[in-house]
DNA sequence: CTTCTAATGCAAGTGCTTTCGCGTTAGAGT
DNA sequence: ACTCTAACGCGAAAGCACTTGCATTAGAAG
């Protein structure tokens, strides 16, 4: 359901409309309280005709996936460099920036929600996810932490800084002042946890 | 702004109309797909008028709040009875269970996006919250387990738990098959995490 | 038992979201 | 350069969530 890549037709204009919509909708969430969106301001925005919006994308969940995606492919990289702790870190706070900046949440929470739905979840936000599962098997092989997951990582770091962003969300400014703390603290976790399954 | 329980009249009327809206608002909860609810369907099932509805409760996500916190207040108890280890896969397969079964997810989600709601949080959440986070110290307390707070439980058990739900939801079937194997490694990290801090 | 009033029922109305049919435009293929 | 057609713009209409003013009912107080 959520907008193909490989498309018949990808040429100038198809692309600038694309452009256009995506753009607007970073600047409607940087200004939305609750991380949603209506389609009629996106057109008013971007230029583009309503008629267009819910012909190419159906539905706002849907076109927030899309730019989701296309956020998270171009920024916010996986390092592997073989210190553990060190690329979680950077990992950690690089996720806690972009998820606290103003349009970030709403991002993570289309991501979030695509999976929960089971007509888009697998095909749409399921190659995110495995890209991103493979890079952290990648971090976790480089530094010989054999005795964790993916899904550990995603469990002890990406989900509490995720639902923390959501519940600090309105009550903070953003300059996002003890998130790095916090993050500190979650990837002292992570080491906590592969310290004792080494035993 | 949610249901203020000591109201001016709590009589039979208000108590019958609240019971119907709330056993209509499970039901619904229990079919919907993606946990969210309409008012004008509550009204329908209920048999109490969408005004009516509305008047009291204003927002759908409010009304799923006071459900949420009428359900948690009822079941859902946090042992304490010194053993940590214990207490948290007795607290966590309960929770397991909870909010995999078909209405609990929308209702964790309600209390999450309410404490999102910088209007609605603070005084409508987090009392629930604090009175949980009490029962957390106390079961810390009890366990001696000092180097650990209450959000720590939230962190490692509580969110993952949550997520996973989201995730898995729709994609099988509602006799949670692996969640208890979760459960048991997500209480692991916790003592881990608690073992790493003493040293 | 009577009075008072908050809570509910009722029905019309408002506004926003979403869809549909049709004519037009511009990129792709030859 | 020419054709073909997917994508787009346009306006109107349909659908649904939500509101409002008024009449009615049923607990609560005296």
């Amino acid at each position: 359901m959520t907008q193909v890549t490989g498309n018949a037709r990808p040429g100038g204009r198809t692309a600038r409309t694309r452009d256009a919509v995506h753009a607007a909708v970073r600047e409607l969430l940087a200004t939305s309280a609750d991380g949603t969106i209506s389609l009629p301001e996106v057109a008013a925005r971007s230029g583009v005709h309503q008629a267009t919006i819910y012909r190419r994308w159906r539905t706002a969940e849907a076109l927030l996936l899309d730019v989701a995606m296309a956020d998270v492919n171009d920024r916010s990289p996986v390092p592997a460099t073989g210190d553990l702790r060190a690329d979680l870190l950077a990992y950690g706070r690089h996720l806690a920036v972009s998820v606290t900046r103003p349009g970030g949440l709403g991002l993570l929470r289309a991501l979030i929600s695509a999976a929960a739905d089971p007509a888009v979840g697998l095909a749409g936000a399921g190659e995110l996810t495995e890209q991103r599962m493979e890079r952290f098997q990648t971090m976790l092989d480089r530094a010989g932490a054999t005795e964790l997951t993916p899904v550990d990582i995603l469990e002890l770091i990406h989900f509490p800084l995720y639902v923390a962003a959501m519940m600090l969300h309105g009550q903070r400014p953003p300059d996002v002042p003890e998130m790095p703390g916090n993050v500190e603290r979650l990837v002292d976790n992570v080491i906590a946890v592969l310290e004792h399954r080494r035993g």
